[in-house]
RNA sequence: GGGCGCAUAGCUCAGUUGGCUAGAGCGCUUCCCUUACAAGGAAGAUGUCGGGGGUUCGAGUCCCUCUGCGCCCACCA
């Protein structure tokens, strides 16, 4: 307990409180309480290579509402932190501030030093080349430091988070229980490895999953290309005309297709055309994804454009001839040879001589240089009808990428995915709040377009736990992977050697080679429950947190994040991983688009909102937005809520300063035990809106009635209390009982101002108190009654009219009223008889008459 | 093209299973230094509840339809 300030202040209030929550462990988790005595959190945990912004702010503020409302129900909230420190952006990151660069076929330097800058603080211009490991290493120096700016913010904010508990998706843990948790889909046959189309960023060099894509519009062009139809038939006659934005892909066509219904082309199904420029014979087909609109109504199918394609291959069981290689140029070294009756057709021409003369063109060129000179090539020989007609099209591009996606064939690893309807079986055991954002979860189920791609040529990452053999020839066999056992992991395969193999074997003839790629982030994100929980690394802390009981996340993951915990949860474990799932908004500009980085909004960033308003008008902002819903970046509202703080600590100072009221003290008078019964109700409906994660409700509630009890009730009842007796008594404790409740339903919103007025007269901590509950003041107002309850509400309406009296005759608030006439019905009126007295000292009354009649009226004489 | 959400005062938003003259705060106008609070307080003005139909004694609320905005999914030759 500490002394009443004369000034109440909400400055310095974070930095004082944290300093002592830290010290007091307040917030620390308590590993003897049972499972079913625990609030598990499945934290978010962000991207720590990103920016700061007021996004994050705003739903983690969310979560920490809702773990200090368990907290107070009387929950051992287990809300630990997580960073997410592997990926891209801390691989750019360490690039630049090193100038190294990552090379897993280099062995591990134990002495390495990153090269320092000269006297001028350059950096070399050239690169060093390092191993992965020496690599990883530089990463996480850099990452530990964006942790510290990471938590300074969210203490600052005040998030209720035990960082004792703080996991990474990087480190042992991490890596060992991701490794882990593939080596059982593994041996399970849910992770296999298998040569297929992959979705390929030809610029950074890496696949990409499904789930990472996004589609954007640029420019591209029809390009009407005549086919040879040897047989004649077609639309036009011998020659089969197609329209494509892909025209350098023609040496890749390895059929045409049209719609099954398009009479156009019915005839022609069965029957081949050639390509021109190469003489390659290609089937023509029926498939009913062909769009007779589009283009002439028939395509050509290539190895690969786009998504489309790859369907078609595989439904179609079509032959592939791969172009476009990893590095987005053409392969060099293409042959055609003639057709022969036996042997490989892959590269089967009529002409091979002529096919051979055109390639010579196209080989190891860009995709943009070969298209140029496709182009020029069916110019010449006439193979083009009219010039290219300019379009805008959607395009898929990884979310992280620059260029066009290419579609190339590789090895990789892949996670199958159950089918749609056992996921959406699954999680109808899941709560969503707002349950609208199930649809979300469903739809990308539904729409899942084969198996889920984990592999990532990146290097800051975790390690697959594999090696492939190396046979006598020096050629690697990588669809024969050699798996680490469990007892190895953690493990980075560029560094220890294959099960059963010396390291002097590695990338040897008769040897083995490391796997050199890494895990799609997600693939370890999606196993935070067991991360957090440290599944199998901390058994007895795993069974009191786990399932989680709340995954908060923002929409836009739910097909990555979310989408990805479930099905994993679902393969390995046969569960669900938590049981609520609390989905945020975003943040938007006033103008309802999303947030821009524009420099404006950076200027107004986290630290400088939280510096300028205070952490608690921040979060106040943050919760006007419920579950789901976009909140507007508006400074005014966290104006709103520094008001209510700085409210909040002068009228607790009032409600104390009337002293501490007798022992024997009973609430007595009608206007008291007419506050608590709605309070009571107040408390009964945060309750309830809480517990169905509308922390937005509950805080516009408590604030509806906090403002109506500072400006009525505490008016009302300012001058019996300072007075003394039986009444001043009964005003105190209904006083103490209504500050005690109301800083209680404000602690989750407010933890700062509503901990500062709890250390004027209370030990410990509000946020370790119990939640408030109805009934108890119920009993303390000696029960509830009709008659009761009305006295509060009128006596709150007289008392605005005698004010607008005044206000009206322009008068002071102290000014005195010699006699009034209140008329109103006789149950208001019976109801204003039981607070006459208060009502006539508020508002400096001397002389009341009433009157019946139908409604509330008060004429000053 | 399919789906989800939103639309209430100039602004940000409440408005429960339909129920009296539709609310709050900001902003605006006027007044008040009042012993919790001038980073304050009191009072006031401001609305075709997006448009049009329907159900009902009664619709901001339920149904249909249209419009606008946002998002998700699909399409990508």
């Amino acid at each position: 307990m500490s002394t009443i300030p004369d000034k109440p202040t909400l400055d310095g209030l974070e930095a004082k409180w944290r300093q002592r929550w830290t010290a007091a462990g307040t917030y620390t988790f308590d590993r003897s309480k049972t499972r079913d005595e625990v609030y598990s959190i499945d934290t978010p945990p962000p991207t720590v290579s990103g920016s700061l912004h007021i996004g994050h702010v705003m739903s983690f503020t969310h979560t920490d509402t809702v773990a200090r409302y368990q907290r107070m129900r009387g929950k051992e909230v287990f809300y630990p932190m997580g960073w997410d420190d592997n990926g891209l952006n801390v691989e750019r990151r360490v690039q630049m501030l090193t100038a190294t660069l990552c090379d897993p076929s280099l062995p591990y330097d134990p002495d390495f030093t990153p090269p320092q800058p000269d006297a001028k603080g350059k950096l070399p211009k050239d690169p060093v080349r390092i191993s992965r490991p020496n690599f990883v290493e530089l990463c996480e120096d850099v990452v530990q430091e964006m942790e510290r700016e990471y938590q300074e913010l969210w203490s600052t904010v005040g998030l209720s988070v035990d960082w004792a508990q703080t996991y990474t998706t990087m480190g042992p843990v991490a890596t060992r229980i991701s490794q882990k948790g593939f080596l059982r889909l593994l041996d399970h046959d849910v992770a296999y490895r298998s040569g297929a189309p992959t979705l390929w960023d030809v610029d950074m060099k890496t696949a990409v999953a499904q789930a990472e894509l996004e589609d954007r519009e640029i420019a591209g062009a029809y390009h009407k290309i005549g086919f040879a139809l040897p047989g004649g038939g077609g639309p036009d006659g011998d020659t089969l005309y197609i329209d494509t934005t892909r025209p350098e892909l023609l040496p890749a066509c390895v059929a045409m297709v049209a719609h099954p219904d398009d009479e156009r082309y019915q005839p022609l199904f069965g029957t081949t055309a050639v390509t021109p420029l190469f003489g390659v014979e290609v089937p023509i087909l029926a498939h009913e994804l062909a769009q007779p609109d589009k283009g002439t109504g028939i395509a050509m199918i290539c190895t690969f454009g786009d998504t489309t394609d790859v369907i078609w291959w595989r439904e179609l069981d079509l032959p592939i001839r791969p172009v476009v290689r990893h590095d987005g140029r053409l392969e060099r070294d293409l042959t055609w040879v003639a057709a022969s009756t036996d042997g490989d057709a892959t590269w089967a021409s009529v002409d091979p001589d002529e096919a051979n003369a055109n390639y010579a063109e196209l080989g190891g060129k860009t995709i943009f240089t070969a298209q140029k000179n496709i182009v020029e090539l069916l110019t010449a020989k006439r193979k083009m009808d009219g010039e290219p007609r300019p379009i805008t099209h959607p395009v898929k591009f990884w979310e992280n990428g620059k260029k066009a996606l290419e579609i190339v064939t590789s090895n990789q690893w892949f996670i199958r995915y159950p089918p749609a309807s056992e996921l959406i079986e699954r999680i109808k055991g899941l709560e969503f709040h707002p349950e609208y954002m199930r649809v979300r979860f469903e739809d990308w189920a539904n729409g899942i377009q084969g198996d889920w791609n984990i592999t990532r040529q990146r290097f800051f990452g975790v390690p697959f736990p594999i090696w492939y053999p190396i046979d006598e020839h020096g050629d690697v066999d990588y669809l024969a992977p050699i798996p680490a056992t469990e007892d190895m992991l953690p493990v980075d395969p560029t560094t220890v050697p294959a099960p059963g193999f010396d390291e002097s074997q590695r990338n040897r003839p008769g040897g083995f080679a490391a796997d050199p790629d890494v895990m799609d982030t997600w693939n370890t994100s999606s196993m935070t429950p067991q991360i957090a929980g440290k599944w199998e690394e901390d058994p007895d802390l795993y069974q009191r947190v786990h399932p989680m009981d709340l995954r908060p996340q923002a929409h836009d993951i739910i097909r990555t994040w979310l989408f990805a915990t479930v099905v994993k949860s679902h393969e390995l474990f046969d569960e669900l991983p938590f049981s609520h799932a609390a989905i945020s908004g975003f943040v938007v500009d006033p103008d309802r688009k999303k947030l821009s980085k524009s420099k404006d909004n950076a200027e107004v960033g986290p630290f400088a909102l939280l510096e300028q308003f205070g952490a608690d008008a921040v979060r106040y902002w943050a919760c006007g937005g419920g579950p789901g819903r976009d909140v507007a970046n508006d400074s005014g509202q966290m104006k709103i809520g520094r008001r209510l703080g700085i409210k909040v600590l002068n009228a607790s100072k009032f409600a104390l300063l009337q002293g501490e009221p007798a022992a024997e003290a009973v609430v007595s008078e009608p206007l008291d035990r007419s506050m608590l019964l709605s309070l009571a109700d107040l408390v009964d409906e945060c309750t309830r809106v809480f517990d169905d994660y509308d922390y937005a409700r509950a805080l516009e509630r408590a604030e509806t009635y906090f403002w109506n009890f500072t400006d009525d009730y505490v008016e009302l009842v300012k001058g019996r209390a300072y007075g003394s007796g039986p009444e001043s008594e009964s005003a105190k404790v209904a006083l103490r009982l209504a500050l005690e409740t109301l800083l209680k339903l404000f602690a989750p919103f407010l933890p700062y101002a509503t901990e500062e007025v709890w250390s004027w007269w209370q030990d410990g901590s509000i946020h370790r108190s119990a939640w408030p509950q109805g009934d108890p003041l119920r009993d303390a107002a000696g029960g509830a009654d009709d008659a009761a309850a009305l006295t509060m509400t009128v006596a709150g309406e007289v008392l605005t009219l005698l004010r607008k009296a005044k206000s009206d005759a322009k008068v002071s608030m102290r000014t005195e009223i010699a006699s009034v006439n209140i008329t109103d019905t006789a149950e208001r009126l019976a109801a204003f008889e039981l607070a006459r007295a208060d009502i006539i000292d508020a508002g400096k009354v001397r002389s009341v008459e009433t009157v019946e009649g139908t409604e509330l009226s008060v004429d000053v004489t």
